[in-house]
DNA sequence: CAAGGCCATTAAAACGTTTTTGGCCTCGCA
DNA sequence: TGCGAGGCCAAAAACGTTTTAATGGCCTTG
């Protein structure tokens, strides 16, 4: 029998009363254990599991002020990238006994809002978001309600605010730079909405590079936007790169879902990669050492990204005193595979 | 000013106030609108507004008894089946004004467990849970507490009890049948762990096909049972088949992953696919179609099973006594592409 | 004109914890 | 033996909402 009646819940006075002792004292026991006395600790514990009993989350958050809850706002959840930023804030969050709630706003600014809402309606004790734009009035919202929030592959701008996110101008500085290493001198950068701040950061980053390399931006390094960043679009923009003629030497792409659908799209019009064309993508997604050539990326610490960003928003819950702000700049790795073997 | 004072939160009671009512009048504007009068409403709600006033989710939860959020433990948050049911559960429940707290099992029983028990801390209102094994003692603890559970992706053995899955014999059946039909005669099956029910059932859909097609399944049809169900594996799956000499005309495998990389490994074999060999995996994931070579799939309705999934759950919740459990099971769904294009 | 019924609202109790305050008991020391 | 200190626990208030029973006013009806 370990487990109490059914259909009933059991309540921390019903623990008390059969472990003779107060509701206080089964509440230290639970939050405070130091605080009180080995054997009476021990016989609480055991009417505790003799009861199955377990705390009523929503009258502690009550009592207390605050949850053992935090909000994740992705930008959306069926691209591997925030997938595994979620796996790490789920293990992180998990590990110090919180637990996650998900919003996904698919890019959506009213399905962002209403989550947001939603997470301050459950009284989260800290939020982790990336934003899907550079509009700061909606966290402003948040955080008058005193919750902490922490940008997640996004640098915060100010002082006082956590963020952690990856250098995407290097990122996109590396990538141009192992297509020019490779012999390339015409490339293209098949990217999202240049509104995306990733994306235009990555652009940045690749004119760096082709302006190191002694080239002119402007001429060497063609720009071919999408609405989209998946594959799909990937495929549309190998349409329109072949069709236009004059192929680029090598390709750089947003992400590697777009590279994934380009690939495919180059493979068909029976183009060669990387000997017709080189394609390096970007956020090293599982599927890209998969595909039939494999595909060079650069490489983010994304699950590192979910657990420090956690990390980082609990201790700035807990440790509000001893807390200081930061705003953590990973860098990404470039990670070469078939598809821009040098010759 | 649309928003209140900074860093303070404002109750029911300083709405009440500013109203010139009462804090249950406000209440009730806020859980039966119909209740009270359009004038006092139409005041109390702009009173609402001007304060930025959101409900206390936990104090709500606490008094009423359930809370306005729902628990979805998967097995494999990084697998795009599952993301896409989330996606199903997290769209359906946020339309029905609903919060997901999300739980990743990784297939670890302990981390299960532990999810579960966070769950009925924060006394969800219902549960949406894709087992990782037979076992429905773990699932009982929960019921007893009163809390609705709806099994996804995993047929109920039981009347009472909600569940959303999809046939995997028929898909099974399905698979191996249209590699069949293209004319092949040795098959190969390529799965996870056949402990796990889904690899089991597809298996065996795969051994009616055989059999219908005059075939001796124990001669036709070759098992290579894997340990994980990745690309990682497939690919090796690949090498395995390859050293192995004697290659079959057709290959099912249990999921898509498994079916990239082993389509990798053929490749990079030298094989042609489908000229040497056809392939055909499960799931019909979004990369499926985007592989160099692209796959055909068994399409499930994933997106559809977590929001199925959801308006069952909450329906059993909020209408207990109307509610009728169902157990829907869907059909999959055959996409031909170029991995099995018959020649 | 009085009685009764209906409607909108209020007052107050309750939900299950946490936390503060204070009291008892024991132990050590003078 | 007396006193102070400190450890352990009990009692009670408080968190913000929901809900039930009660109240008052107004309208209808006899």
């Amino acid at each position: 029998m370990t487990t109490g009646s059914a259909g009933s819940t059991v309540s921390i006075k019903e623990v008390a009363a059969q472990a003779g002792v107060s509701p206080g004292t089964v509440s230290n026991v639970l939050n405070r254990p130091h605080k009180v006395a080995a054997e009476t600790r021990s016989r609480v514990e055991q009417v505790i599991r003799e009861l199955g009993f377990v705390r009523h989350g929503s009258a502690s958050t009550l009592r207390a002020g605050h949850s053992r809850t935090i909000g994740l706002s992705v930008i959306d959840i069926g691209n591997p990238f925030f997938t595994d930023v979620a796996a790490g804030v789920e293990d992180m969050a998990s590990e110090l006994g919180y637990a996650v709630i998900l919003g996904n706003s698919s890019g959506d600014r009213l399905k962002e809002e209403r989550n947001l809402r939603v997470f301050a309606e459950q009284r989260v004790r800290g939020l982790l978001i990336t934003p899907s734009d550079e509009d700061p009035g909606r966290l402003d919202v948040i955080r008058h309600r005193g919750i902490s929030v922490v940008l997640v592959d996004h640098p915060a701008h100010r002082p006082d605010q956590c963020s952690v996110a990856v250098n995407d101008i290097t990122g996109g500085r590396t990538a141009a730079g192992h297509l020019l290493d490779g012999g390339a001198t015409r490339l293209s950068y098949v990217t999202g909405p240049l509104t995306i701040r990733q994306c235009l950061d990555r652009k940045s980053g690749a004119e760096q590079a082709v302006a190191a390399a002694g080239l002119d931006p402007a001429r060497a390094l063609g720009v071919v936007e999408m609405p989209a960043m998946n594959a799909k679009a990937g495929q549309r923009a190998a349409e329109k790169l072949v069709a236009g003629g004059r192929l680029p030497d090598a390709i750089f792409c947003a992400n590697d879902l777009l590279a994934l659908g380009l690939l495919r799209g180059l493979l068909q019009a029976g183009l060669r990669v990387p000997d017709d064309v080189a394609l390096i993508g970007y956020d090293d997604i599982d599927f890209a050492a998969a595909s039939a050539v494999s595909l060079s990326s650069i490489r983010q610490p994304t699950y590192k990204l979910g657990r420090i960003a956690t990390e980082l928003l609990l201790d700035e819950c807990e440790n509000p005193e001893s807390h200081a702000h930061q705003q953590i700049m990973f860098q990404p790795e470039l990670v070469a595979r078939e598809s821009t073997r040098h010759p």
